[in-house]
DNA sequence: TATTGTTATACTCTATAACTATA
DNA sequence: TATAGTTATAGAGTATAACAATA
C-alpha cells in the first residue's frame, strides 16, 4: 500500500494543539461579520449564565488574566451588549450584566457556534461526536478548566 | 444540589482550545530539561522517518511557516542534532537528516512524551484514552492535519 | 497588607514582505 | 516567472510589574 502510515503517533499533545488552533482560528472567521473574538463569545456565555460576575471571577473561569480581560469588555461595554457597575458590597469589583442588546447578540452568535461545532465535526458521527466532547470534558475537568457554569453562592444582582 | 452546572456547552472549540494550550505549554515544561519547544521534538519525529525531507516540505506538513520553521532548525543544528545538505537534484532545497545525536535524543523525547501524555490524560480508562486519540485523529484528518507521515513517492537521501 | 481593575511593558507566536539563489 | 530558504518586521496573544482605589 502505497500510503500506509510508518509513524501512527504524533502523540495527543500534537492533536490537541492543531485542532485547538485550527478550530478557535476558523470559528473566529465564522464570527467575523460580528468583529468578535471567540473570547467575547465565551464572555457574554458567562454572563448569561453568572449576571453580576465579576473581572477577577469571569477571568479565573476563562484562563484569561484580569489585564487581558479589560480590552475585551471594554469593546464589549463600548458596543453596548453588557455593563460594569460597582458592586456596592465590595467597591473594588465590577459587577458586569448583558444588556438586552447583549442577550440577543448571544442568541444569534450561539446558532453561529451551534453550526460550526457541526461543520467542524462533520467527519465524526453523531454519536461519536457527542463522545469526544464528553471525554473532552473529562479530561478539561481533571485539568481545572471550567467547561460548565456552577451555581455559585449568592450573587445579588440588582434587588 | 449547590454545583449542578446551568450551561453545560461552552462548545468544542472552547474544549479544544483551552486543552491545546494547556497540553502544549505542560509538555513544554515537562522538556525544560531539553530546553526545545515541542516544535521541535515534532521536527525531530518526522526527520526520523522522512529523511532528506525539504524545509519547505516540513512546514507545510507540521503547518508551521517557512519563516518560523528556519530559527527551529537553526537551533537544533547548531546544537548538532540535524545536518543540513543541499539537494543535488534541485539546489534551492535543504535536505535534513538527523545525526546520530538527534536519533538519542528523539529516543530520549519519546519517553518524555509517553510518560507526559500518560499524565495528561490519567483522568481517562486506558480504552477511553485510546478513543479519544483516534477520534481527535478523525478530525484531524479531515482538516488536512496529518498525523502520520505517509510513505512519499522517491526521497534519494544519499545513495 | 491584600485584592480589583487598570495601564504599560515585554516576550512569544504567527503572518507578511522582500531579498537571494536557483529553477 | 515561480519556488526554497532567509531575514526583517509587524501583529496577535500572553505574562509581568506597577499603580490607584478599596478592603
Amino acid at each position: 500500500m502505497a500510503d500506509e502510515p510508518r509513524n501512527a503517533a504524533l502523540g495527543i499533545t500534537y492533536l490537541l494543539g492543531q485542532l485547538g488552533n485550527l478550530a478557535v482560528r476558523d470559528f473566529k472567521n465564522r464570527m467575523k461579520s460580528y468583529a468578535l473574538h471567540p473570547r467575547q463569545y465565551v464572555i457574554l456565555s458567562q454572563l448569561r449564565d453568572d449576571p453580576g460576575i465579576s473581572q477577577q471571577t469571569l477571568s479565573d473561569r476563562l484562563l484569561v488574566h484580569r489585564s487581558a480581560m479589560v480590552g475585551l469588555l471594554d469593546e464589549l461595554e463600548s458596543r453596548g451588549y453588557l455593563s460594569r457597575e460597582r458592586n456596592l458590597e465590595n467597591r473594588r469589583e465590577h459587577s458586569l450584566v448583558l444588556s438586552k442588546d447583549g442577550r440577543d447578540l448571544l442568541d444569534s452568535l450561539r446558532e453561529t457556534a451551534a453550526t460550526f461545532e457541526k461543520d467542524f465535526l462533520s467527519s465524526l458521527t453523531n454519536a461519536e461526536a457527542k463522545k469526544l466532547k464528553s471525554l473532552l470534558q473529562t479530561v478539561a475537568t481533571a485539568h481545572g478548566i471550567e467547561t460548565t457554569t456552577p451555581n455559585h453562592e449568592l450573587v445579588v444582582v440588582k434587588q
